[in-house]
Order: structure tokens, then sequence, then C-alpha cells
DNA sequence: TCCCTACATTGCTTTTTAGCGATTTGGGCG
DNA sequence: CGCCCAAATCGCTAAAAAGCAATGTAGGGA
């Protein structure tokens, strides 16, 4: 039951669910992520633990950088079953399309330190 | 978007998931419900309201008392998702065993008026 | 070694949500 | 009609969650 409403609840917000939608398309570290939400740097990584936590997601770290990307669904059915249904879910959604088109524009590298 | 966090919203919560996995053995009416979670009757009502508000409810009149059972599905495709799967999702949790294992005892007549 | 960069964590404020008791609504019945 | 019952709604309190700025941590490069 925990674990159930550990993943409902890590889906129950928007930004999470937007962060879900840009790991289908590449992994992304968490000030490409900030960037593309246009939210502070510690409310990005706070987001990115609830979804860790909920096992709908892992980070990698490259040097400096951690790669955020889709977990393999091997943590829960709960987090399978959405991390696999939210892949056709909400692609005609407005806000995804806008975050998906933004998303080639956005460059770790070119993310300037504040 | 707002649908599809609406649905995970409502299931974000341990009562509002015990409501659900109720209703699958049988429609309840709100004091049914009141009773076997031990909330309170305002309380209940609003859970089943946002319940409905996700599509993931139905409330059928029946003279005084209000008939509860899980929706069809036709609402949302992740109502439907949810609503299919919880039917086999914890099964095995130690509360919602209880819980069913005490609905057979639970009868809206015998609920007293406080 | 020292600094710089990316991320995590902390401390705080504001908003949202779960809970309750009290009241209102509306249908059924004497 | 007038009462009674189940459910819905209102008003409130307490707890949880989202947001930010500031600080702490750890790795890479000069």
């Amino acid at each position: 039951m925990k674990v159930f409403v550990r993943v409902m609840k890590a889906l129950s917000d928007p930004n999470r669910v937007k962060i879900m939608k840009m790991l289908q398309t590449r992994p992304l570290c968490v000030c490409e992520i900030k960037e593309a939400l246009g939210i502070a740097q510690s409310t990005a990584s706070k987001h990115l633990k609830i979804l860790e936590d909920a096992e709908l997601v892992r980070g990698f770290k490259d040097g400096l950088w951690v790669n955020y990307s889709l977990a393999d669904g091997s943590g829960s059915p709960y987090s399978a079953n959405l991390i696999g249904n939210l892949k056709h879910w909400l692609e005609d959604d407005a806000e995804i399309i806008a975050l998906n088109k933004a998303l080639p524009g956005i460059d770790r590298h070119d993310i300037v330190g504040k």
C-alpha cells in the first residue's frame, strides 16, 4: 500500500509528470530540467528525489553531472505500469508538446550559473 | 494533463485506495464506508467526491442511500487503467485483507446514527 | 592545493489537503 | 404537513507539500 501510494503521489504533480515525459526523449541533468520547467534548482532536485524514491527514475553520475533517466520498472509493478503507459499517454497534451519542442534547444553546456 | 493528475491525486491517499478496493467486493453507501474506515461521515463524503471527480467511482441514488460502485472506465484511459489494475494489485496487502475480512460484518442497517 | 561547477540539503514561507463538528439539503414516511 | 434520515456542504484546524534562497558537499581541472 505504501509503495503504491508513493508512486501515485509522485505522479500527482504536473512538474513531475513533465519530467517523466521529458525523460522519454533523452536523459537529462538537474540543470536541464530546472531550465526546461523554469523552476529553482533546489526544487528540481527535490522533485527528482521524489521520483527516484518511487522508483520511476534513476540517476547516474557522470563527472560533475547526474544524468537522470526513466527507471526500468523493476522497482514495483506500479512503477512499471506507469512508466510503460506514460510512453503513450499525454502525447497530445499541449504542455507536453510545447516542452518537447523546447527540449532540443536545451543543452547543459549553455546553461549559465544562475 | 489535468485529468491524469486528478486521477493520480485521487489515488494518492490510503483511505481512498481502500475505498476502491472495498468497492471491488460490493457497492457501498457512505455510512458503510465511514464505518469501515473509522472516519467521520463528512470525510468519507469528501473522499467519494474526489474519487467521483476523477471518474474512478460512481454514485447511484437508492432512496435515502447513495450506492457507490467502481466506475466503468469510460471516463478516461487513466481511470480505466487504474480501475482495472487495482483489481489484482494490493490483493496481498495486510490492510486490505483486514478490511475485506471486516466488510461482511458491515451493514448499513446496523449503523446507528452516530 | 585551491577554486569552480553541479547537485544535494537546509530553513523558511505559502498553498494544499485531510480531518472534524455543525449545518444544510432533499427524499421518504407517519 | 411535519419529522427523520442519509448524504452533501460549510467553516475551521492541523498536517503535508511545493516553492525559493542560501548553504553544504564532492568531483575536476588549473
